[in-house]
Parts: structure tokens; C-alpha cells; sequence
DNA sequence: CATGAATGAGGCTTCATTCAT
DNA sequence: AATGAATGAAGCCTCATTCAT
């Protein structure tokens, strides 16, 4: 049924250590992307992660709490990387350059997985969960926002802000179901092309 | 558990009449999207369109089949829209913003539903049907990248087509989680928007 | 599903004519006993005869009523057979062998789905039809004890008619399993292998 | 519905133990056999033995399989009884006469419902099933022909062995539906009739 | 009489979760 | 913590039967 029979192939995810709660959710971002969080049943991932079903319990009250657990993990450890992106920039330029270079890598990397099924199998967690998560975001959201701002004060972006974030959101997302890495496109080129579509040429 | 309890507040799908096949795609439609494929069952489908469970299986073969008729139903009806959006445009500029408009339209419009189910319940298909449903899209792809090619021809495009194209793709199908209709922006500014970022300011 | 797609190949049953009602108990009785009762579904029924699966209800109130009336037209028909038989042979010697003749005539002939379906679904019948059914067969058993009993008062016979008749009938329903009309073996030949089993050689 | 609403009242059928998976076939052979094995459903079958219907599917993969199951323990059980028939006895008159008898008990004792079952839910069991069954079953019955070809040779058998071991096949399995063993004829006595059946008085 | 869409009860099977060992 | 058998609710689908046309 699943592709995946080993753990050995799935990239260790940003943050996630060798312990028995790391691997279980690194098997599950990635049986969640693949086959869908609903499709995907315990024994598959108890499977992946060499354990009985059962004992997958042990670490997580429910199935819900781990597609939860793995959503939380990928905003947490990417909220680090934008913040990063944004204090190692030097000018609105230069950080909104940083946070697309970073979003793709979070797209398209690791955490890839991770990402995805936050985005696909939102309306799989309750609404309380929801808000939870939705509030975790918020401050991941807020430092596109302020760049784009101060990039809007300088003259740099001609557009809304908000607008702007959002059309760059989908685009940036959407790479994963397209985008190579081994490909012609360097990620640097595809960053800067996303940064044109934001700025316009120059 | 379903939100919705009527067909009556879910806007007729392009080209589905009020058979009882049409009726079914177009509540399937709905709770695909709201609920999700794996959530929905058969009798909340059932009891949206006012029927017994048993019956549906008199218009369809498998719950499966009712997915993958409104992902075909989606492609049948936006492909004659991209066509006449390319047959009424005239100058790949004109062609391209009446693409961005239409697939707008077939996003945020009463074809919503099944754009966003195609894309977020792809792989709860058999890998048999996809490669249908993939042959479909193929045509319908084809519109936007001979268009873009055209205009990169024109000088009016200064990067490659198939990577535009992904990247408004992206941009143009995230516009559902985020776009109102009624809100601030019209339409129309939200396509020049789009435009703009393919083809960079003027 | 099924290996039969029309009536023609389906040789009429003893005593059944063309019309709907003989046309539906002969398909059935061919289904019921290649497929099994349970497994042949009104649809497969309706679709050897030729017509909707709702029209069947214009002809029998159930379904059960349809295997029914297969087993009571096997028993009415067969009953004739070996009322013949009796009466067309002179002597206990002669009448037994007709009636083996006989039996096995309607083991492996038209009437063999019939009298097959008969043993093999006769507990898919409600225990009111059983008790009719096994009246329709008592009479059709005092053939064989009556002569079977001549048989012993005779010296022909050495143990008890009613014992014999049952180990007769194991034997003779068996064929069914295992013999082939068009194989070295005769009707005439078996019909005396079977005689000299009840009275021994000679 | 069903008749039977413990396991206590169904006699330990040969070689099964008090094991889980030898409870659900003891009772499925007695349940398939008084009702059919369409018309059991997985509910009676777990209520007799006392669990869910859902923990069935621990033990078996499909009801399907608890029906080969039942068959293959059947064929296993009574093959190893033949073989010691053959073999206890000196002489092919009582080998076959132990064959008999062994068969009459394997028809009339514990393993009864396993043997009918085995006739007459033949046609339930898929086309590959069927293939391993014949399989098992050609041994057994090579006991049968190897014995009456030694009889046949020492002329004892005065016809064929094949056809004299369908007849008696038949004869003995239908004592299932008429012999009652605290009747006024003995098993012993029953033994000698077949055996007469087979080779004559004397 | 025939049709065929609709019914609705019920069948097999799956699966997250529990718990004694 | 781990196991794995057991649970029991719920899912998809089938099918005999009905009935308006």
C-alpha cells in the first residue's frame, strides 16, 4: 500500500531529533503528504516507524494529535527561519529576498511535508486546534507583512501589502507540486523571479 | 455534522442542470471542498440531495466515480472557457488577461468547488483515472503556455512560459483562501494584479 | 458475473412452455444451481430472461417464491416420470429399473438444475414451504418403497427398502457431480450398475 | 435467526482446539451448514462464539476465508483418517471396508458440518480456492481408487473403481440427511450395506 | 403488463483506540 | 514503554422490492 517502508528514506525534518516522538512524526509528514492524513492509517505508520500500532499511543493521545503535533512542528521550526531571514537582511530589499529564499527551502525542503499537509489537511483538525495553530502563524505572518510594509514606505512595492503576500503565497506553495530541484532552475533563479513578480523587474 | 443541509445554497456548477446527477456533482462538489473527500460520506452526500444513500449508486458506481466526474465536469467546463477567453482575445497581452480573468473566475466562481477539490483530493483517485483526468488538463494547459509563448515572442514576457505559468497557477488558485468578492478589490484590479506580476508593470 | 447470457442455451425444462413464467423458472433454475441461490441476483435472473428486474414481480410476489416454484415444478414433473415408470413395468424387477432409469433421467437431464436446487437451497425455503414441499415428495417416495417392498416379498431384495432407498438416492443424486453423458459409460450401463447395487449380481 | 446461540452445543470438531481461531471454525462449519453460508452473517458467526464481529477479521481476512478454512481443516482431518483406514487394515476387503466406515464417520460425526459444507458451498469459494481444494482432495481420494483397484484385481470388484467409488461416494454422503445414529441400525451395519453395495453379498 | 429509478435495511470490512500482559 | 488481540462504531456498497409512469 504505502510507498515507504523504512524511515531510512525520509530526511530527518527540521528539528525533529531520533527520538521515538521525532520519528514518528517525520513518517507521518511524509505518509500524510502522500497518501492523505485520512488514507493513511495507524498501522501504515506504525509500520514506517518499526513500532506496533498500539504503541503509538503511548506518545500520542490521538491520530488527530499527531497530524496536529506535525503541523505545529513545521510552523515552529520555520517561524525560526523567517525570523532569521529577517534580521540577517540589510533593507526591505534584501529581507523579502530572504523570506522567499527561506519559504521555498521550508516548501521545498524537509519541512516540505510538513508544510504541505498543514495546508491540505486543514479542515482535518477541529476548530479548536484551528485556532491554536491559527495564532501560530499569526506572528509567522506578521514579519512578511512588516517587510512588505516598509518595502510599500521606501517605494520599493507598488501594491497592498496584504495582497502581495498573498499572491506570493501561492505562488511560493504551489512550487512543490512543480518545482525540481536538480532541474534547470536554481532555487537562487527561482527566488528571484518570485522577487521580480513581487517588485517588478530591477 | 455537515454545515449544510440543502442544495438550495449551493450555486448551480457551470453546465450541471438540475438532473439528478447534476445535483449530486454539485453537493459533492461542496462537501469535497468544505469536508474534505474521506470525510464525507455517502449519506451526507445523500442527505443533501434529498435522496437515500442506496440511490446514489444508481447514478454512480462508486463513491470514487462521483469524485473523479466532478474533477472532469470542472475540467470540461473551465477548458471551453480558457478557449473562448484565447478566441475573444486579440494580442497575446489581451489573451493573457482574459486567461488570468477566467481562471479567476472558475476559482472564486461556481466552479470553485471543483477546481479546489481537483487539486486538493488528487491523490484520493486511482492512479489509473489520474492519468485521464491529467490527459484533460493537458489541452487546457496548452492555452496558457501558447499564449505565453506568443508573448515572450513579443518582448511582453522576459522569463520562460512553463515557469510563469506555474507560479501565476499558484498564485491565481491560493486567490480561494483568501479572496472576497465583495471586499475592497474588484475583479478586475485583482487580474491586473496578476497580469502584472507575469508581465511587470505597463 | 454470470456465464449464461440468454435463455437459448438453456434446454426447456420438462414441462415448462415459452411463456414468461416458464422462461424465468428455467433460467432460474439453471442460476440457482451454477451460482447458488443467494448469489444470483433478481438483476442476473432478469437479464437471461430478457427483461427488467422489476417485471420479475409481475410473475412471482419474491424471490423465494421463484426458487419455490423451481423445486415444485421439478417434484410435479419428475412425479409423473415415475408414476410412468411404474406402471410401464411388469414385475418388481423391471418397475425398480425404471425407476433408477428414471431418476437418473431427471438427474441428468432437463430437469437436473431442478432436482438439483432442490437438495442443495432447500434450506433457503421457510419452514411453511418445506412442510408443502416434502407432501409434494411423500408421494413421489411411495413409488420407490412400494416397489422396492415387492422387490424384498419377492426374495428380490435382502435388506430393508427404506435403508436401500436412501443409499439409492445418495447414489443416484451424486451422478450429477461426476457423470458425463458423452463418456464411456451409457445410461443403460449405469442404470444396471446401480440396480445390481440394490439387489446384488444377477 | 439463528438457531444455535453457544458454542457449548457444537461437538469439538477434529483436530480444532479451544483456540480462537479453532472456536470461529466450529462454529462456522455447524452455522454454514444449518443455514447456508450466504445467509450467516459475520454477526451470527462472532455471536455464537462469543466476541465482535469486527474481531473475526483478526483471525481471517475475509469471511471467504473462514469458509476455505473450515474446508481445508475438513479434507486435512479426514484425509489423515483414510490413511489410517488404509493402513489398519489387512487385506483390500477391510481396507475398504475401514474406508467406508471411516468415511461414514467423517459424514455422520464431528466433522460432519465441515464435510456437507464442503459439498455443498462448493460454488461460494473463488475459482482459485477451488483449484487448492481439488488439490488436497486428490490424495484422499487416491486412497479410495488405490483400494479398489487392489479389490478389482483379487475380484473382489467386479466393476470399475471409479464409477463404484462415485456411487458409494454418493450413497455415504447422503446418509447425512437420513441416518440417525441411535436408530435401529448401527453404524456397524450401515458399514456392511455400503460394503455390499460395493462388492455383493458375501 | 413493462419499466427503471428509488428505497432502506443490512452485509462485509476497516480502523482508531483500549488494555491486560 | 511495548505489545497485539479485542472492541464497536461506522463506512461503502448491494439488493429485493415498490411504484409512478
Amino acid at each position: 500500500m504505502s510507498a515507504v517502508s523504512s524511515l531510512s528514506s525520509i530526511p530527518l525534518m527540521g528539528g525533529l531529533d531520533d527520538s521515538p516522538r521525532g520519528r514518528v512524526l517525520r513518517a507521518a509528514a511524509h505518509l500524510f503528504r502522500t497518501q492523505g492524513y485520512e488514507r493513511t492509517t495507524v498501522r501504515d505508520l506504525a509500520k514506517v516507524v518499526g513500532i506496533q500500532s498500539g504503541s503509538l499511543f503511548h506518545h500520542f493521545k490521538t491520530k488527530e494529535d499527531i497530524l496536529c503535533a506535525v503541523m505545529e512542528e513545521g510552523i515552529r521550526f520555520n517561524h525560526d527561519r523567517m525570523k532569521e531571514a529577517v534580521e540577517t537582511g540589510t533593507g526591505p530589499r534584501q529581507q523579502l529576498r530572504n523570506l522567499i529564499r527561506a519559504e521555498l527551502e521550508s516548501i521545498l525542503g524537509e519541512t516540505g511535508d510538513a508544510m504541505t499537509v498543514l495546508v491540505y489537511e486543514w479542515n482535518a483538525v477541529s476548530p479548536d486546534k484551528q485556532r491554536e495553530l491559527l495564532a501560530m502563524r499569526e506572528d509567522y505572518e506578521a514579519f512578511w507583512l512588516q517587510v512588505l510594509a516598509d518595502a510599500r514606505a521606501q517605494g520599493l512595492l507598488r501594491h497592498d501589502p496584504f495582497i502581495t503576500r498573498r499572491l506570493l503565497a501561492g505562488a511560493i506553495g504551489w512550487t512543490r507540486n512543480w518545482y525540481k530541484r536538480n532541474g534547470p532552475v536554481t532555487l537562487e533563479q527561482l527566488t528571484d523571479l518570485v522577487l521580480e513578480m513581487a517588485l517588478g523587474p530591477q
